[in-house]
DNA sequence: ACCCGAACATACTCCAGAGTATGTCCCTGC
DNA sequence: GCAGGGACATACTCTGGAGTATGTTCGGGT
């Protein structure tokens, strides 16, 4: 965060934060938030529970980092098109094919978006807790704000075709979010296979919301 | 299952059992599964872990039965559009509107189909739980081939334009599938309103994959 | 040479939750 | 009217997993 002394040393020291993060939404993604032990996030890492611990004060935090890394991902890699050039169909098409590509390349974190989304609807979590499920639902519905501004942006410009914005955001977003669920990486899969795929998905969806 | 000289009873037993099956069901979607305790579940009956021990014999039988039970209604309810009257086009519509409409229907019970994917892709089951979760997601295949044949159909009539049967099947099973996700029934909601909601996003949804 | 703190590992505590064993009530058939 | 079993409630056991307290190593600063 501040500036130290020694910079290498605070890139080392990051990495491998890093890794227990990574380590974690791999985890989370695979067997859920509730199944996930501490123990079994240290085993990935081949190393101890005191290793999570001395990174993440507790679980719930951990988990809380996992989310928020995804949604920054996302607004990074989708979410920067919305303000582009071209029609408002032409930005959205950038932003879904980038959605897509995000799904299938960093699959054990965009998973964990659904998880949090379950995990505030009924949680337990306390007040504390609570507080920050609340700001990570809002950056969600930050990025999700992007698709019905840009649908509600093609309404205007004539180049899209939607009734209703909200609605048609869900939909774009269900088709696109189902992605996670169903796409694992072909061995030797390569970068240009799956913008092969993005692209397919992308076209088929969006012809439905054409003007 | 088998005839009983007394009927009347076997009903008023089923029945109960119908009610824990509802209540596990509830559970599992709020929490998910491994949050959820056999407690939580005879909580929400206003009764003890006896009575859920004595319809299910484990906990992971109880969510076998709650998955089996979601596919079932998907089945009866729009898997059986897949033999109609009319296009591939048309068909394809009755199906998919059918299956809007348990989403939000059932949700209870639909939710848990996505936990029942996520347990398979990397459950710790053993050996006869681990049988059993191949047969429920071999039924859930089935149900999905009805959508790809549908679109295969189409590819063939003429009504529907879809270069790849499998991965426009998974588009359009995403969106729809993501309707249990955000839909909750609003206070006083009538059928009527649901079935045109209902229409409304299979209009949109399906626009993509007319000829 | 020595100290200190970051970065872990080890060895505990403690509770929640799955499963079980047993008791209780009531209805039904004889 | 009584024997038996279905349909639970009660009262346990026992393990797994979150969190903690403490030890250990090692690299840099003085």
């Amino acid at each position: 965060m501040t500036a130290h002394p020694i910079a290498a040393n605070d890139g080392i020291s990051a990495d491998r934060r890093e890794e227990v993060l990574a380590a974690a939404a791999e985890c989370f993604m695979r067997r859920g938030y509730e199944a996930t032990s501490m123990d079994d996030v240290a085993e990935m890492l081949g190393a101890t529970k005191g290793r999570v611990y001395h990174h993440f004060r507790s679980k719930p935090e951990l988990f809380f980092e996992v989310f928020r890394r995804a949604i920054s991902i996302l607004a990074r890699e989708a979410g920067v098109h919305e303000t582009g050039p071209g029609t408002a169909a032409a930005r959205l098409r950038r932003m879904a094919r980038a959605h897509v590509l995000c799904m299938m390349e960093t699959q054990t974190f965009q998973r964990n978006l659904t998880l949090g989304v379950d995990l505030y609807r009924f949680g337990e979590t306390s007040a504390e807790h609570r507080a920050t499920l609340e700001e990570l639902m809002d950056l969600r519905r930050a990025y999700e704000d992007a698709f019905r501004r840009t649908f509600a942006a093609g309404k205007a410009d004539g180049s899209l075709a939607a009734p209703d914005p909200s609605l048609a955001m869900r939909t774009l977003l269900g088709a696109i979010n189902w992605v996670a669920v169903w796409y694992s990486p072909r061995p030797g899969e390569t970068r240009a296979h799956r913008e092969a795929l993005a692209d397919g998905i992308v076209d088929q969806v969006l012809q439905g919301y054409l003007a």
